[in-house]
RNA sequence: GCGGAAUUGGUGAAGUGGUUAACACGGCAGAUUGUGGCUCUGUUAUGCAAGGGUUCGACUCCCUUAUUUCGCCCCA
């Protein structure tokens, strides 16, 4: 038996739906805010997240899906979204026209161990802001972030942090590297690991997290500049202008290089599902890219972890049966009863009829799974007087309807 | 990439080195050949993740592989 692959999974069924409902969920609300959908290749050229999302970075160094193409090109299938749009966005000079917002939905591929909430086909949603470094364009896209998960009913607090600049981040570095060195023999040996290369990583372990040294570690906040600050000072009143809960923990830090300035993330509040949407400021990723400098933030929710914990709050989407269930009786009525479908389907409603011929007593089986709104009954009687029988699936009565007043009677019930 | 735990039909699951692998749900058929959701009866085949090994005999013990899951790493 050919097994799927690891890491990913098939979307039928319930869980579809539940899928569809989230994603046209997300499309709405980034239309309300006048985000357009941009959909970007599922493979770009190898060097786009090699120079965007990082060199250091554990998504583009062990993570990604490489290949050559039969021209011999090297072929990186997409690990997250931002790069592809920034891309976009120099390639077809969209800067030209500021600000310019986008939202996407779709596949990312990483190569990694699965777990609970984490695949190797991974689905993402996300907005890309470009053209403002205002802190209200920060506060924008965080609201946004927030009120999709309010509207799907996901419970979520959003934890903000800043960090700052190039000269800040260096700073911070150099002063955490301090703080830690002398002692570094108390800590992990992933930790020890992360002293020269990534030390904000050493604040977010989970071994050394009751060392003393963590409480006592210096904060970024002190090392902004002024115009950082105020810019941090700013956005949180808009935040809480904009009724957002929020809180800061400055040892919120990013994986991806690109991030500058603000950097947020959305949490379940019982952490079981860690963050379900992250994302941030990333000024610099244009420029990296050869193009102009265009100051962008942005964020990605994961689909998957959000339809995971909409399961396990038993958070229901609506699920839409069918209006109407054709039922012939004997297969002389096939044809007339098929027509009668085709009509009705062109009219818009939802129907279906028995495509196995099986007996009326299997076919009323399979409208108990179906649940239509109603049943039409077609018999030699029906066909030969063009009076219909028409079942009320939920008060269980029948009546006789015209044919030709059927219509009238459809629009007015359903 | 590292470490641990799992894998029995469409689904949820009991189970033992030895003839036909429980039970429940679901599916199908009938009781009831133009009326179902309750009840009753029957049925659901080659099915114990895949491959190899030990054994007179393996679903059970051993090895390998695959997948799932938990932790690390990292991240959405």
């Amino acid at each position: 038996m050919i097994q799927r692959p690891k890491g990913t999974y098939d979307v039928y069924g319930s869980l579809a739906k539940k899928q569809d409902y989230v994603k046209r969920m997300f499309g709405a609300v980034c239309e309300s805010y006048n985000f357009g959908y941009i959909e970007t290749p599922i493979f770009e050229r190898s060097e786009l997240f090699h120079r965007g999302v990082g060199e250091t970075t554990d998504i583009v160094t062990k993570e990604t899906y490489d290949f050559q193409d039969k021209g011999g090109r090297d072929i990186t299938l997409r690990p997250e979204g931002t790069a592809s749009v920034a891309r976009c966005v120099i390639e077809d000079k969209l800067y030209t026209e500021l600000p310019r917002k986008f939202y996407y939905i779709g596949q990312m591929f990483r190569y990694e161990r699965p777990q609970k909430g984490r695949y190797r086909e991974l689905r993402q949603m996300g907005v890309e802001l470009y053209g403002s470094s205002e802190p209200i364009a920060d506060a924008e896209v965080i609201s946004l972030g927030k009120n999709f998960l309010d509207e799907l009913g996901i419970e979520t607090k959003v934890i903000i942090n800043y960090l700052g600049g190039v000269e800040t981040r260096k700073k911070y570095r150099e002063a955490l590297i301090k703080h830690f060195e002398a002692n570094i023999d108390e800590f992990c040996e992933d930790c020890k690991e992360r002293l020269y290369k990534n030390p904000l990583r050493i604040l977010d372990c989970k071994v050394d997290n009751n060392n003393s040294l963590m409480e006592s570690a210096p904060s970024i906040l002190d090392y902004l500049s002024e115009e950082e600050s105020e810019n941090f000072v700013k956005i949180q009143e808009y935040l809480r202008y904009l009724n957002i809960d929020f809180e800061v923990d400055t040892r919120l830090v990013r994986g991806l290089d690109y991030y500058n300035n603000i950097v947020f993330e959305f949490k379940t509040l019982d952490d079981e599902f860690g963050s379900v949407g992250a994302g941030g400021r990333y000024d610099g990723l244009t420029a990296s890219l050869d193009g102009p400098s265009v100051p962008s933030v942005g964020f990605a929710f994961g689909l998957d972890r959000l339809v995971d914990v909409m399961n396990r709050d038993n958070i229901e989407v609506e699920n839409s049966n069918i209006d109407l269930y054709i039922m012939n009786v004997t297969e002389n009525e096939l044809m007339y009863s098929y027509n009668l479908a085709q009509d009705l389907r062109m009219c818009g409603f939802k129907v279906d009829i028995d495509l196995l011929n099986k007996s009326m007593k299997a076919k009323f089986k399979e409208v108990d799974r179906l649940n239509p709104k109603y049943i039409i009954i077609i018999g030699e009687e029906e066909v030969k007087t063009g009076v219909l029988t028409v079942k009320d699936n939920l008060t269980k009565e029948e009546q006789k309807i015209e044919s030709t007043e059927l219509l009238d009677f459809l629009n007015v019930n359903l």
